[in-house]
RNA sequence: GCGGUCGUGGCGAAGGGGUUAACGCACCGGAUUGUGGCUCCGGCAUUCGUGGGUUCGAUUCCCAUCGAUCGCCCCA
């Protein structure tokens, strides 16, 4: 086979979308209850969208959009993330104006990212993700973790573990970057290549090293806790008062760095301590960012958000055995067996049905009697409708109920009554 | 971007340099002249991811490439 989805990429089918659609209408419900209103933004923007908004020295933009210029010689980069979109247009629309502040706004959308695919990761990667901005209260944080912990509680995902951090205002995080690379300095030469060049670009990210992991420097480093000025120290105690008043589990884990330089004090991942999950236990993750919209042209305005992967949601269901009710059903199946004039009444019969509310199917593949009650069999339909010479000619249908093998002798032109009564009763609005 | 494993019919899965490439499931047809879920019989021919090489001959050996998968980096 030649014609291939490009690496990275997959088609949901039927089966899977199924779930895709389950799950999303039980988070929209959840964002319902929580009053978060969807935005759908474009699926690309211009290029510096996200080198100004997620960052230049991230990997994200260093090595993994995907951009293209257009035929009028624009650069433009299909969306590796939902924030800086999300942000773009809350300056673009004005969205600051609007008298209810904070904005809080959900979103489903494919993300593009140029990586190695494996399990649990891709290169068009669908997110579910949330973001509320013009509010810099701590509860404002805790609202948010919330609104993902429910999701997925209310998915009936146990196997979960919430990890937080506070990376501090733009001051405590100057200090303790200096203090970091002061400690580091002096083993720079026994660090691996990765941090040597961390120490310099984002000293942050050294903590977070598996290769150094053990080195003893690491230990002792100063962690960003200490460094934390007395605003950021309590704004950080308040958003934990929040979580415990709402009986929300969480470990402080001040080793955790988020990836993408908007991010100032909360930050969280949400992760999968589901046997066999993989070696990715990410599903979620976000933080807040407070220079965003300023940095992208707007008011100073505080945000936070978070992003969770949607592939990553029905992994973690799959690896907890939680099954997805899915209803794979018809009403009714018409067989039609005869000549031509047969076949015409069986289209205007199925048309007729349809119309009237019911769900049916026939066969198109020339299948005898038997082959056509199999696929009737298969498609679970609740009745077979059973038109051929003698049935067109006596102007009746034969219905047979496939749990039960009762087969009833109906006047076509009652039929629809007749199933609705049946099978339906009230259940059809017309 | 780096490393390990793998790539046979719709699906699962044997095999191994040489006439027609097992088997199971599914599907279609027949036994049952118009009725499903059981049983029996039959059918399912363009081929062993793709390209190249070695060879008298390759699906089986070698190389490359693409893809899948697991791990590293990093993240959803």
């Amino acid at each position: 086979m030649s014609m291939k989805a490009p690496r990275g990429t997959v088609d949901i089918l039927p089966a899977d979308a199924a779930k895709w659609q389950y799950a999303e209408n039980k988070i929209r419900n959840v964002c319902d209850r929580f009053h978060f209103k969807e935005i759908r933004t474009p699926l690309f923007e211009h290029t510096e969208v996200f080198q100004r908004g997620v960052g230049d020295s991230t990997d994200i933009v260093q090595k993994e959009m995907y951009t293209f210029e257009d035929r009028g010689g624009r650069s433009l980069t299909l969306r590796p993330e939902g924030t800086a979109s999300v942000a773009r247009a809350y300056v673009e629309n004005k969205l600051f104006g609007n008298p209810n502040q904070p904005v809080k706004l959900y979103y489903f959308a494919q993300m593009f990212r140029y990586e190695r695919p494996q399990k649990g990761r891709m290169r068009q990667l669908n997110q579910f993700g949330v973001e509320v901005m013009g509010s810099a209260d701590p509860a404002v944080d805790a609202e948010v973790i919330d609104l993902a912990m429910t999701t997925y509680k209310e998915m009936g995902l146990k196997s979960l573990k919430l990890v937080i951090n506070s990376l501090g205002d733009k001051e405590s995080r100057n200090n303790h970057k200096n203090a970091l690379v002061k400690h580091f300095e002096p083993h720079k030469e026994e660090l691996c290549k990765d941090c040597q060049t961390r120490l310099t670009q984002n000293p942050l990210r050294v903590l977070d090293c598996k290769t150094d992991r053990d080195h003893p420097a690491m230990r002792t480093a100063p962690s960003i806790l200490e460094y934390l000025n007395e605003e950021s120290k309590i704004y950080f105690d308040k958003v934990k008062e929040y979580l415990s008043l709402m009986d929300i589990d969480y470990v402080v884990d001040p080793n955790l760095v988020r990836g993408l330089d908007y991010y100032n004090h909360t930050a969280f991942e949400i992760m999968s301590e589901a046997d066999g999950f993989g070696a990715i236990t990410t599903l979620a993750g976000g933080g807040r960012y407070n220079g965003l919209i300023q940095e992208l042209g707007g008011p100073d305005t505080p945000g936070i958000g978070f992003g969770m992967g949607f592939e990553r949601l029905l992994m973690a269901l799959e690896a907890e055995n939680i099954e997805i009710p899915l209803s794979d059903s018809l009403d009714c199946f018409v067989v039609a067996m005869g000549a031509e004039e047969v076949e015409k009444e069986a289209a205007r019969l199925v048309h007729q049905l349809r119309t009237n509310g019911i769900q049916v199917d026939k066969d198109y593949q020339g299948r005898k009697m038997k082959g056509q009650f199999k696929a009737a069999d298969r498609y679970h339909s609740s009745y077979v409708l059973v038109l051929g010479e003698e049935e067109l000619e006596k102007k009746i249908v034969h219905v047979k109920e496939m749990k039960t093998g009762e087969q009833v002798e109906v006047p076509i032109e009652n039929i629809v009554e007749v199933i609705k009564q049946k099978h339906l009763g009230g259940k059809i609005d017309e």
